[in-house]
DNA sequence: GATATATATGTAAAGGATTACATTCAAATA
DNA sequence: TATTTGAATGTAATCCTTTACATATATATC
């Protein structure tokens, strides 16, 4: 079908080699054998066969995305979306494709990285959903599979990761709610592991701290991040705990203690965080904190390929950004 | 690293043959020689390159999806979601592995795919977002590369494909509206060429002709799917048309209806087509036609993977499901 | 028991690139 | 002009499987 280096270089009067060398290393021929040869490359529209290349070279162009599927990731998913945008047009760029499966749930999570890896068919991954000691991190270091992750955690200095400035974003929500006059905030955290929370969470309480606020450990409260965890918690705590707003640590969450509110006709300001489309269409409008997925799809993506480059690019924390919406101004 | 298929052979002291045969064709050696390779290979951990195999053999285990990359699709992307577990599940469970691309605004939508068939990667497709004379049809067909497709041109037969029945999905939504005795239903379309729109329209005509009602053509409205532009047709309805419930093609669609009546102080049942995420949470949520995404996913990789078997198989319809919400349950 | 047939296994080519090493050729130096 | 040096090109091995074909072994038939 498609022709092989061997018939271009027939035609074109070289050895494979040197057509081999014409599209790797243009420069270790001559500019007159360069022209004739991308002539014929041309002519006949040879494209190297992936497979051949990556069998002899041992560098496969492919990187993996493993995906969680849990239910609340896929609610996240339309700013996923734009973080995949982010990665796969940036991969795509530079000649790599991007290979994606989703997360067996119930297994182990190291699983189908093992699987992809024995394979030999990847160069490198993206870590998404990082947790405080993900087993991922050790494998693929064992391993010596190049990764950039998605999130850190409280060690992160053997890895490179591309991170939301998670305690910053959960900082200006604080001192948003501050600014309201708020101080006995309830703040809504996710699981204990996993390590966005527990930087929010770190924001939150710098915030408090530097207003003189004393922290009231019963105002700290784990949930799932979902929307019936919340609404439970926060009808709760209307009963037992004296608090005067709420930050939750995902919109879904915020959208629960919203209903709850609306349940018990109490009022007060709600954040949120990560700007899921709901949020703006959601009665109140949702405060929320939103992350530039696009460009964090495109940052680990360009980590990764100057790390397959042998190269070791410095990490990244990216800016949050506070969205303000009704649910917190209609108490201006 | 990882051993290969000639140091397995040689502790099991057989062919490298037998070792293949031993993992692809293993009813042609013996169960004695099978059992003390297969233990070989477990031993040691051994699993085949798949560069090695896609190069010998051209059965390259992947499946290519190139995403489209408009925003409304993102939107739209939480379901999308359940749609790619489907994918990406049933593909993985076959030894499939599926790579992703976006598809670049601006260009042929074919270059995506002459990339990835030129640099024989792929052994097959699965198309999304389909028109009319979709050029990727003819295209991928002259190729004889294999493909299946979600949704359905009018010229059906030279393909495989998964479609929701749109008609039927848009003929129950046209029935409820009728139920709540309203008959001059505006009906918000897409793009003219966007099949799922002219199935869709089709099962409201006939949802109509079936209750006798002549049709109105003033009452349908092509838009681009938008809520903006669904604010603005419905804006200027509200003065130049006679109507009393709509019908919108899209979730994003009916909220910019909801809106514009919202605005105009208007009330009436309106009923979307999707069951994107914020539909529920839209106030009031909204009525819509729900599409069974994990299984339209699942389907589709499993027609593919008949066809790349050398099947015929069917395509398939699958059934759309009428979602009621407070949108139109309020004027019961 | 000899022959024909079927089954199991082995040998080696092929798939299509990259690349270490060898060779050729031209320019630079003495 | 002879010699050295460096750049350009070629040769052939290599990456790891699969598979057509050849051979060996077991089974069935006469």
């Amino acid at each position: 079908m498609n022709p092989s280096i061997a018939k271009i270089a027939e035609i074109a009067g070289v050895s494979t080699a040197t057509v081999s060398r014409v599209i790797n290393n243009p420069e270790k021929v001559t500019e007159k054998t360069r022209r004739r040869v991308m002539q014929v490359i041309n002519e006949f529209g040879y494209v190297p066969n992936e497979f051949a290349r990556g069998l002899r070279s041992q560098k496969k162009n492919m990187v993996g995305m493993i995906i969680p599927s849990n239910k609340a990731y896929f609610l996240y998913f339309p700013s996923f979306s734009y973080f995949l945008k982010g990665v796969t047009e940036t991969l795509a760029s530079e000649g790599y494709y991007t290979i994606i499966s989703m997360e067996e749930s119930g297994v182990d999570p190291r699983t189908s990285y093992k699987n992809l890896i024995s394979k030999n068919l990847i160069d490198g991954f993206i870590l998404l959903e990082l947790r405080e000691n993900d087993p991922r991190i050790e494998y693929l270091i064992d391993h010596s599979i190049n990764f950039v992750t998605i999130g850190r955690t409280k060690k992160n200095d053997s890895y490179t990761y591309v991170d939301l400035d998670n305690s910053q974003g959960a900082y200006l929500a604080t001192k948003h709610l501050l600014s309201l006059n708020r101080s006995k905030i309830l703040f809504i955290s996710g699981e204990k592991k996993d390590c966005c929370c527990i930087h929010r969470q770190e924001g939150y309480l710098r915030a408090l701290e530097e207003s003189g606020i004393i922290i009231d450990n019963e105002l700290i409260v784990n949930s799932d991040s979902s929307e019936d965890m919340s609404f439970n918690i926060v009808a709760r705590a209307l009963n037992q705990t004296d608090f005067d707003s709420i930050f939750a640590v995902s919109d879904m969450a915020a959208i629960g203690a919203l209903k709850a509110l609306e349940f018990f006709d109490k009022k007060m300001p709600v954040i949120g965080f990560d700007d899921i489309p709901i949020s703006r269409y959601f009665k109140p409008p949702l405060t929320t904190v939103r992350q530039p997925m696009q460009e964090m799809g495109k940052l680990s993506a360009d980590l990764l390929i100057r790390k397959l480059n042998g190269e070791k690019p410095k990490s990244e924390l990216v800016d949050a950004e506070l969205i303000k919406r009704e649910s917190t101004l209609r108490f201006l």
